[in-house]
DNA sequence: CTGTTAGCGCTTTCAC
DNA sequence: GTGAAAGCGCTAACAG
């Protein structure tokens, strides 16, 4: 593999010279030596070590992100796509994703050895959490990172999300354009930040329609199909003229139930809107109405926070959620007419 | 951040000694000499600087791994365990994943460029093709790699693949010992290898269990939900007594299809198996039997491989085929008495 | 305008 | 047993 030396040595110039032409710095090289060097780079195909460049220059142009274990049986409608365009968006960077992984007990000594063996100049980081250890340590670290979703909120870090706020509010307006009055949510337990979100935007969309929010008409449960038939089988109690005729869940998952039971129940025309466009929810029957999360717009602005950070100076936006799309389809329909 | 100069100062030794202590070298070095060492280690936190180690030893520690592009709206139930016990693999053979992006047009650019700069030591493939130009370049090269997936027969490279003809064969001898004789298949084009293999299982099970193939039995199609949904709207046209009871499907989408169809058709009681075990795949009405690709065992046995051809060596297995777990869920049972 | 040279942090040969 | 020093390939300050 030729080096610097072998196109020096090959144009009749000084490494020195090489190097200068290659990075294609400002200082005055006449162009006759510059096309020499090229000349001499294309006949021995020469390409710069990159690794010799990282140790020269302390960096290793990597950016760590952990890829989580996924159990066979659950959906992870998000993270594949959110890799690929981080990816992208980090090549178009000069950056390279280093993907790694850990279990649950070791997370942050595996953050750290990638950090002391400067293996990585920053972190993304997905799936966050309230009080997410990891943003506290590379807090105290001082180590480059930004996250895809928030954290607690008083806590100052470069973070971007999914408005879920938003993405509820727009599920809702879409069932009251429908016709809808009796519109329930399934939301996952308090303690999840993501989960509040969206329980505000079906909140407030509800107070924005003139419609009076019922305590019964908001279901939490975990992250589950069976949450989803567990909150149908619950509405299927009530006094027909009282049960919910248009459900928003917190996840297509959840969502998945909801229609599963509503269909062994004979309850076949219940308006449900799902929440990520996980695969397939085009394909089920009836094929989902759901919130499609901007992921390659998370990414890139994302990785434009670390590359603005990389570079010492401070993100503009800072923190940021973007809005999901409503992917109307034919899970949503006009309420039974009664 | 201490360098081993400081290790060295601390402990009163020289760096080399340093070098030899850290790296467990057999050279004889007086054991409270090695505790002063590593004392100083512990003392001042240091961390040997990969970059540097690389350098010296003119490799990156990293193997790359193209991330495919996913449209939103296909399922790739596949790929992303498949980055995730890949990673988990190699970080265990002290190796990391680099997850890159390449368009249609650019593929070996990019692998060039990852080669040349020495960004990676080897490669992982998946989704490989017949013919796949990049393996044909790999070889040219002569740089590390192996495959999740054949490719040309007559190439000599490593590969791991899933043996879908063993998993063709053990569906159709699920649904024979079902009851099941009017068995159909959804294949792929022929040009499709993995579809061929799966095809040559269909055939073989047939065969052991004394039914004759019928020409009409076998469809093909493209990978879509809508082949499925052709497939089963092409064998309704047959007299009753004609029709397949039970179908293997050569992925989950086709099998969903199939379902779709039936249940538009009134045609509840079809058989279908499907084959990947794509997410959601359990939730679907009824919950979909389907072959789940052995991805952990792909993972390790693709690292070992290239950990055998990065210390020199010839992996022992060089190729090796897989089998899936047939799942057994309610997509399939006796076929309709009559 | 161009070349010499000192590192970046580490490993390893060769001397002592 | 341990240390000095060369060198991996590159960049950039400093000379000339």
């Amino acid at each position: 593999m030729p080096t610097i030396k072998d196109v020096a040595r090959e144009a009749g110039v000084s490494i020195a010279t090489v190097s200068y032409v290659i990075n294609n710095k400002d200082i005055p090289i006449r162009d006759d030596t510059r096309r020499l060097v090229w000349e001499a780079v294309e006949r021995i195909g020469y390409t710069p070590n990159v690794t010799a460049r990282n140790l020269k220059a302390s960096q290793s142009r990597l950016i760590g992100y952990a890829w989580h274990d996924v159990p066979p049986d659950e959906v992870n409608a998000v993270l594949d796509r959110f890799t690929y365009f981080t990816a992208q968006a980090a090549e178009e960077a000069g950056y390279h994703i280093l993907t790694f992984t850990h279990t649950q007990d070791n997370v942050l000594d595996v953050y750290s050895e990638l950090i002391r063996t400067r293996r990585v100049d920053a972190f993304v980081l997905a799936g966050t959490m309230i009080d997410d250890p990891r943003i506290e340590f590379l807090m105290a670290q001082g180590f480059p990172f930004a996250t895809f979703g928030r954290s607690n909120p008083a806590w100052d870090f470069p973070w971007v999300d999914t408005d879920g706020l938003r993405g509820s509010y727009d599920a809702v307006g879409h069932l009251v354009r429908l016709g809808h009055r009796r519109i329930a949510m399934i939301a996952w337990p308090e303690a999840s930040l993501a989960g509040e979100f969206r329980v505000r935007g079906y909140l407030q969309a509800l107070r924005a329609a003139g419609i009076p929010f019922r305590e019964s008409y908001l279901w939490r449960g975990s992250h589950s199909e069976q949450t989803g038939r567990d909150a149908l089988a619950y509405w299927s109690q009530m006094p027909f003229d009282e049960r919910p005729t248009g459900v928003i869940a917190v996840s297509d998952l959840a969502a998945i139930g909801v229609l599963n039971e509503a269909e062994a129940r004979g309850l076949g025309d219940v308006s449900v809107v799902g929440f990520d466009d996980v695969p397939l929810s085009q394909y089920l029957r009836p094929s989902l109405t759901t919130l499609r999360q901007p992921i390659p717009e998370i990414s890139r602005a994302l990785i434009h926070m670390l590359q603005a950070i990389l570079n010492g100076e401070t993100p503009d936006p800072y923190q940021v959620a973007l809005p999901p799309q409503l992917i109307i389809r034919a899970s949503t329909g006009a309420p039974p007419v009664k």
